[in-house]
RNA sequence: CGGAGCGUAGCGCAGCCUGGUAGCGCACCUGCUUCGGGAGCAGGGGGUCGGAGGUUCGAAUCCUCUCGCUCCGACCA
């Protein structure tokens, strides 16, 4: 993308109502839009990261076996009815009338939902095991949304749902949805660690949350530091293989992490002192084993091999998509601006025309743009013409990894810059080492 | 939902107390100069002062109502 023709709104200056620094930096380099309290417009380089991230979720739950599907935003009142949460669910829940008079209600989740096509359509144990998911808008009316995308009314999450015929197979889904999102949250770049938490309004017996480490997090977390030297790595996992599946949730949980929701003095006591944490955490995602609880009052039952209709057993699994956007700002920044993990970045990689309007530069420059494009990769040319300082302030603003500058100096050598925005170390290169780095960078991600 | 604030140009703000032709910085447009870390000079455009009532000769300013947004607390992916 030419960065002239490209749509990138930056503020230079601090926009009044961000308080901490997601927020601020996502207003700044024009990622979103406030159009009402909690809800944002995504803006172009906002929808990229929110759309790479989705991506990378729906790569991993399809890899764990899991079936992408879509359920709408709207539901109807009826459903909720069913299994009482209608009246359980509070203000939080956005409700509406249509035209004919009927209760309708924007989905803060979709278990109900999910329950309903289940029992439509699937009536034997031989269907199972089944796990369906979608990434769809969700709406909570909170009381006071803040912190931008972290904490916003509408967002956007991703949902699952397995449906198994025994509380082992059940609890084998559970384990496998955490090792999905383990594998999920460290190719964003993340350090997310799964707490015992609490169930809330979902209900269940088993239920973690994953954690990212943030002094802003909403969370009271306290923790063993070696839990969050914890790495799945390139291991190649068999998402059907219970016993090597259960045994890296065992890896992850016997390590004591939690939140203050569930937090044992006790316990928290017995670690080595010097390895005691206590911090706080955004939460990115839960997993929730409950059972037969919706399945049981809604009737989604499946004959079993003895001839008997079982409720079947069910759980389900959330990703904050869009509170991710936020949360790997607050994990991934400094004063000058974002700096995106490789995995996540909505460009590859940034290139700097110096001098715009010389001949020589424009020529370089747009030969790197063109060869790194035939290379498959997505790189934003600074092809304004601004100034040397203005082009260097918006690209470490917007955060991309690395950068190419191209100046008449260096030229004169035949040389470029390769920047790194985490360390700030440049490398002097030929242009063709430069695009030969970037590929090798990315060869991993 | 309790408490506290704020709505004046695209953004950040002053003006309000003490009523009298709406300002500053950034951004934007034009020209010249400049050109490796958010340039300088000169000129220019843009605002029914959130909305509705009221008081007054006269309201951004005072009064009433209303809408929106933010912060602290309780609550939450």
């Amino acid at each position: 993308m030419r960065l002239s023709r490209y749509f990138l709104p930056v503020l230079k200056e601090n926009p009044a109502e961000a308080q901490i620094a997601s927020h601020r930096l996502m207003l700044r380099a024009g990622m979103i839009k406030q159009e009402a309290a909690g809800i944002y417009a995504w803006l172009p380089l906002g929808f990229k990261v929110l759309r790479r991230l989705e991506q990378i979720v729906h790569e991993e739950q399809q890899r764990a076996g899991h079936i992408p599907l879509l359920m709408p935003t709207l539901q109807s009142a009826d459903l909720w009815r069913e299994s009482g949460r209608y009246d359980a669910y509070g203000p939080e829940m956005l409700r509406f009338k249509d035209r004919h008079d009927r209760e309708m209600l924007y989905g803060p989740t979709n278990e109900e939902m999910i329950t309903d096509i289940f029992r439509a359509h699937v009536s034997s144990y031989k269907e199972l095991p089944l796990t369906l998911y979608h990434i769809q808008w969700k709406f909570r009316d909170e009381v006071r949304p803040r912190f931008g995308v972290m904490r916003g009314r509408e967002f956007l999450m991703k949902d699952g749902y397995n449906f198994d015929l025994t509380r082992e197979d059940a609890l084998h889904a559970y384990n496998r949805h955490m090792v999905s999102y383990l594998r999920t949250y460290e190719r964003m770049g993340l350090t997310a660690i799964p707490m015992r938490a609490d169930s809330g309004p979902i209900g269940g017996e088993n239920t973690h949350e994953f954690l990212v480490l943030a002094n802003t997090g909403e969370s009271e977390v306290f923790y063993d530091a070696a839990v969050a030297e914890l790495k799945l790595g390139d291991r190649q996992v068999d998402y059907d293989n219970r016993e090597e599946v259960a045994d890296i949730c065992k890896e992850f949980t016997s390590v004591y992490a939690r939140t203050d929701e569930t937090h044992d003095e006790a316990l928290f006591d017995q670690i080595p002192e010097e390895r005691r944490r206590v911090g706080r955490g955004i939460e990115v995602g839960q997993i929730f084993y409950f059972g037969t609880k919706y399945s049981a009052a809604m009737g989604a039952t499946v004959t079993a091999p003895d001839g008997t209709k079982v409720p079947v057993e069910m759980g389900s699994h959330g990703i904050g998509v869009s509170r991710l956007v936020g949360a790997l700002i607050e994990a991934n920044h400094d004063d000058k601006g974002i700096i995106w993990p490789e995995g996540v970045t909505p460009f590859h990689v940034g290139i700097v025309n110096l001098k715009q309007g010389d001949a020589a530069t424009d020529t370089a420059c747009e030969a790197i743009y063109g060869a790194l494009r035939a290379a498959g990769f997505d790189p934003l040319y600074d092809d304004r013409d601004e100034r040397a300082g203005a082009k260097f302030a918006t690209m470490d603003l917007i955060g991309l990894p690395w950068r190419i500058t191209v100046g008449p100096r260096g030229l004169a050598k035949n040389l470029v810059e390769l920047t790194s925005r985490r360390t700030g170390e440049s490398e002097e290169m030929t242009a063709e080492a430069a695009i030969a780095r970037i590929a090798e960078i990315y060869a991993g991600v």
